[in-house]
RNA sequence: GCCCCCGUAGCCCAACCGGCAGAGGCAGUCGGCUUAAACCCGACGCAGUGUGGGUUCGAGUCCCACCGGGGGCACCA
């Protein structure tokens, strides 16, 4: 048997020691048996008002009470287990939510689980079990080794996504979407405008004739199919024929946000084309402007918001038209439409339409640098077509900076001088962004600069600069040149004001307009797995998607003999998606009756991505038994709606939001979209899903490797400091090499939180947790501090029990003058710190106080009982014991946190601080409330400072009161 | 390449609106308790805040440049 020496022999020293001493073992007995009491009293369950679940003594709330809503980011149940770095943001949340419990909220805290997802998937695939008997094992296991941390959770509210009852209302929601579509006029209850509308709507307005359809038929003309086909197209969930982003590896198409820059799968690493294929997709660009605008109503870390403001990616500018000689027309987009007498060349995007046809011939003053060698527009333009499309994401990436390309042959003018320019074709402009073509300005752009260098075209400076400026593009602000015709000029203005001026002047004649892009792409929603959501339609003779009824859902899996998507080679980018729900005919063609009489439909054989079930979970907590419901309204408008509580906000939301930065972009933009729809269409009240955002830190650790380069097992390594003062890093007698990052199996670091329990207790791990510095920094692990926390709650306990007896020590006498001072001040710092969600502070505080109760002989019983209520969100199960061995039947949960007596934190005297020339000379007590006079006088009068003035006059004093006074000479 | 966050004692970290650099913990040293040791109790802090400039009566805190660590974005016109 193998010493793991960062857990104590708690067997071989509980012998010696006193039998009530708050050992491993004692904290252990103690925290079981207050988990089975909560459990058993219902303690946490939240009360509903009147009409939803009651608290654990069966009473409703008071519907004007106020609420509080915390939540961590949904767990998905893995099947590895924790380590010590995952409980860190739950039990942040559990200290808050019991915080605020006891300062009078009724608090709402409960978790679920993402259960849908590719890790039961593969594990299925591996090992023919079906997914939901692991997902399952894995959801037991997972509560287990939380229900051990003494989370204050409401049980009742739990659940998973893939529970059919809550598969019915994703489904549900998805209907919603898809029967909705944009009305970009419609004003708003919030009196913006856009807002989604019932399909049926629209269908009424077209069938009254009181709305156009956008190709100008006649709705009377159209048969059931077309019209069938008019509203799909609207439709805020839609199918459509579109570049996708196909992976091979993963045999699934993914979203935009799910691959990573270098053109790989976010999960998985492989790598990802662009296929032409039919898929579901939400309408989430008609949202762009509200996505980005609403930013400004949440409380979220400037972070969050300036990565969702980025992916959305709004710039403001201007289309232009060029007319293309040989009659064509193209339009460009452009942020810098005072950069057009400057423009030198245009390209285009290898996909553009107009290089469907190209002259046959290259024209007078076609360079030799601009034909690739090719004898033809027409053979130079396919070559290099056929070049770009054959190129991987993976190539595209690696060849970034490096400006490929070739001449088209077209020429076109430039609207504002007549000049001819040529058309080049480069993939460095690509078909999904603005118009897939640009007006290429080398003097005012970088990468037009880059490709006027290797492609030997002219440069033109729209925008002045100094003598002895170098070559290359400016980007930057300065006065206009170069730019007049007959009819505007620009010169002299500066940037902002040449856009505006040119861009009026395109616009008079027709030429342009203003407009804005988006970099935001519609959400790819659908997947070719098994384990998610099935899509709630079906599909007649002409192949359009049909809502089946609400009454069919849930659409539940079938039981399939594989679940595994038919995967190729990660790089086989000619391979299509199969899904899985495929291959089981009697599944998929089903005989319905959907108003029109029996009829054969096809079922939808894709799944919804993992994101469906997360996007909504928040308000199934609020009402995880309504069955006729995905949430009641009035639970909806008690627990989240706008102004719920004080600090709620005009658009509502969760009021704590903990979890990773890592789903900054992903979930947390996918959920407010679909927030944002469901309140359009009045099924919640507020504008966002999230008011408060919090992004904790990550729990790092150090790994050690040896001369290998192999790690070795860290809880082995020691620590020697030599006589130089270096340190180094030995295992087995060998130096070892330490680093610093995750923790991992194969990093050889990974600390369970069971080995935790096991050597110190669940209230010392999460003490120790939430003491190791601010929530929201990444720090490193070391089991060796976690001794410091396990002494502070030892010392808390010998302050209220004696360790050899049992008795409760305290003493009913007051508490002196000092140790009330002690007290309220800790009460006050204690709270402030708690509020600003800052426990490692607020548990030095605690310690200061505790360690003065400590030096008492007895501590009065007031000081016990405040510290042990102020402990309590830290380290509940020691803080209920003591409370009970203080003589309080009820559990302190819901007791009121201690409040500061403002007589004890006013000072006697304050010392002040007397600096010459900003240096410190002098301190005099003095009375808090003295006057800058008096202190000044007091201040010129000290010895010390008469010493260190020396004669000189004072030219100006700095009064402070009563704190500093600063005498400059 | 661009943007954001973080650099304070051997280690993890405090320091409010710019006002005495130290709250708390770990490690360490000394003392007490003990036959002895562990536990426990008590005491002990010359690090001038990554580096270099600047603003200010006064800078860990504000500004500029750089160095180191972490993260995000990256041909988006």
């Amino acid at each position: 048997m193998t010493e793991n020496p960062t857990t104590p022999d708690v067997t071989a020293r509980t012998s010696a020691e006193p039998t009530f001493r708050y050992t491993p073992a004692l904290a252990q007995e103690i925290e079981l048996r207050w988990q089975d009491r909560w459990a058993a009293r219902g303690t946490f369950f939240a009360a509903d008002p009147v009409g939803g679940l009651p608290d654990g003594d069966g009473n409703f709330a008071d519907p004007s009470s106020s609420s509080f809503f915390v939540m961590d980011m949904f767990p998905y149940p893995s099947g590895a287990g924790l380590h010590v770095g995952h409980p860190l943001g739950y039990i942040a949340t559990d200290v808050t939510a019991r915080f605020r419990r006891m300062c009078g909220d009724n608090v709402l805290h409960a978790l679920g689980f993402d259960a849908f997802g590719l890790p039961a998937e593969q594990y299925a695939v591996q090992t023919g079990q079906h997914p939901r008997v692991t997902t399952e094992a894995n959801i037991a296991n997972m509560q287990r080794q939380l229900r051990r941390l003494g989370l204050a959770h409401d049980p009742r509210r739990s659940f998973a996504t893939t529970d059919s009852d809550y598969v019915r209302w994703t489904q549900w929601i998805f209907l919603q979407i898809f029967d909705s579509w944009y009305d970009a006029d419609a004003v708003r209850p919030d009196g913006g405008t856009g807002r989604a509308r019932p399909i049926a709507e629209l269908e009424a307005e077209y069938a009254a004739g009181t709305r156009a359809l956008p190709d100008g038929r006649a709705w009377a003309d159209l048969s059931a199919s077309e019209r069938r086909a008019a509203l799909n197209d609207q439709r805020l969930a839609y199918v459509s024929d579109s570049p996708v982003n196909w992976c091979p590896g993963l045999g699934t198409v993914l979203a935009n946000e799910e691959v990573t820059a270098d053109g790989r799968s976010e999960r998985g690493n492989f790598p990802v084309f662009q296929r032409n294929l039919r898929q579901w997709n939400m309408r989430i660009t008609a949202y762009s402007d509200r996505l980005a605008d609403d930013l400004d109503l949440i409380d979220w870390p400037e972070k969050v918001r300036s990565m969702q403001r980025n992916w959305i990616g709004r710039s403001h500018g201007a289309k232009v038209r060029f007319a293309i000689e040989g009659g064509q027309e193209v339009e460009v987009f452009t942020t810098r439409p005072d950069t057009l007498f400057g423009a030198t060349f245009m390209v285009v995007a290898p996909e553009h339409p107009l290089l469907d046809e190209v002259p046959a011939e290259w024209p007078d003053g076609t360079r030799d640098t601009w034909t690739g060698g090719h004898a033809s527009p027409v053979e130079a333009v396919a070559a290099y077509r056929a070049e770009s499309a054959a190129k991987t994401a993976v190539e595209r990436q690696a060849d970034a900076g490096r400006k490929t390309g070739v001449f088209t042959g077209h020429l076109a003018v430039n609207p504002v001088n007549g000049a001819l320019l040529p058309v080049f074709t480069a993939d460095y402009v690509l078909m999904g962004y603005g118009t897939g073509a640009i007006m290429a300005v080398p003097g005012g752009d970088e990468r037009d600069y880059a490709f006027a260098q290797a492609f030997d075209v002219p440069v033109i400076y729209t925008v002045d600069a100094p003598e002895g400026t170098p070559d290359g593009a400016r980007t930057g602000d300065g006065a206009i040149i170069n730019s007049s015709n007959d009819t505007i000029s620009l010169d002299g203005l500066s940037v902002p004001e040449a856009k505006a001026a040119m861009t009026a002047w395109l616009v008079e004649r027709g030429l342009g307009e203003a407009t804005t892009t988006y970099r935001l792409r519609d959400w790819l929603f659908s997947r070719q797995r098994y384990w998610g959501e099935p899509f709630p339609v079906v599909y007649g003779d002409d192949d359009q998607p049909i809502a089946l009824p609400v009454s069919m859902l849930p659409v539940d899996l079938p039981e399939v003999p594989d679940y595994a998507p038919r995967t190729y080679a990660a790089d086989d980018a000619a391979s299509s998606p199969e899904p899985p729900l495929g291959r089981n005919e009697d599944w998929v063609n089903v005989t319905l009756d959907l108003g029109e009489g029996p009829r054969q439909y096809r079922r939808d054989t894709n799944t919804m991505p993992n994101w469906a079930g997360s996007c909504w979970y928040y308000l199934r907590y609020l009402d995880p038994t309504n069955a006729d419901a995905m949430v009641s309204a009035e639970l909806e408008r008690y627990w989240l709606g706008p102004e719920h509580n004080a600090t709620a906000g005009e658009a509502g939301g969760v009021d704590l939001y903990v979890g990773g930065v890592e789903h900054a972009v992903l979930h947390l933009l996918y959920a407010r979209f679909w927030h944002k729809v469901l309140f359009d269409l009045g099924h919640v009240s507020g504008a966002e899903p999230f008011h408060k955002l919090f992004n904790q830190g990550y729990i790092q650790a150090y790994a050690y490797t040896d001369e290998r380069g192999a790690y070795v097992d860290a809880s082995t390594v020691t620590e020697e400091t030599g006589p130089d003062g270096t340190v180094r890093y030995v295992a087995n007698g060998v130096e070892v090499q330490r680093e610093y990052g995750k923790m991992g199996k194969s990093l050889k670091n990974v600390v369970t939180p069971d080995e935790m329990y096991e050597a110190y207790g669940a209230d010392t791990f999460r003490v120790y947790e939430m003491a190791m510095g601010p929530l929201d920094l990444s720090r490193p692990w070391n089991t060796r501090d976690v001794v410091g926390s396990q002494r502070f709650l030892q010392r808390l306990w010998r302050n209220v029990v004696d360790e050899t007896t049992g008795q409760v020590t305290v003493t009913d006498d007051a508490p002196s003058e000092e140790t009330l001072r002690a007290l309220h001040r800790a009460i006050a710092d204690v709270r402030a710190e708690m509020e600003g969600m800052r426990p490692n502070t607020a548990i030095a505080k605690l310690i200061t106080l505790n360690n003065h109760l400590t030096s008492l002989d007895r501590v009065p019983r007031a000081a016990a009982e405040a510290i042990v209520l102020m402990v309590a969100p830290l380290a509940p199960h020691v803080a209920e014991e003591l409370w009970e061995r203080l003589g309080h039947e009820r559990s302190l949960a819901h007791e009121p946190f201690p409040t500061a007596d403002e007589a004890y934190l006013v000072e006697e005297t304050v010392t002040c601080v007397v600096q010459v020339q900003g240096k410190v000379r002098a301190r005099l007590e003095v009375p808090p409330t003295i006057s800058d006079t008096d202190l000044e006088a007091a201040a010129l009068a000290d010895p010390a400072v008469v010493r260190f003035l020396d004669g000189r006059e004072v030219r100006k004093a700095v009064v402070r009161a009563p704190k500093l006074v600063n005498l400059v000479v």
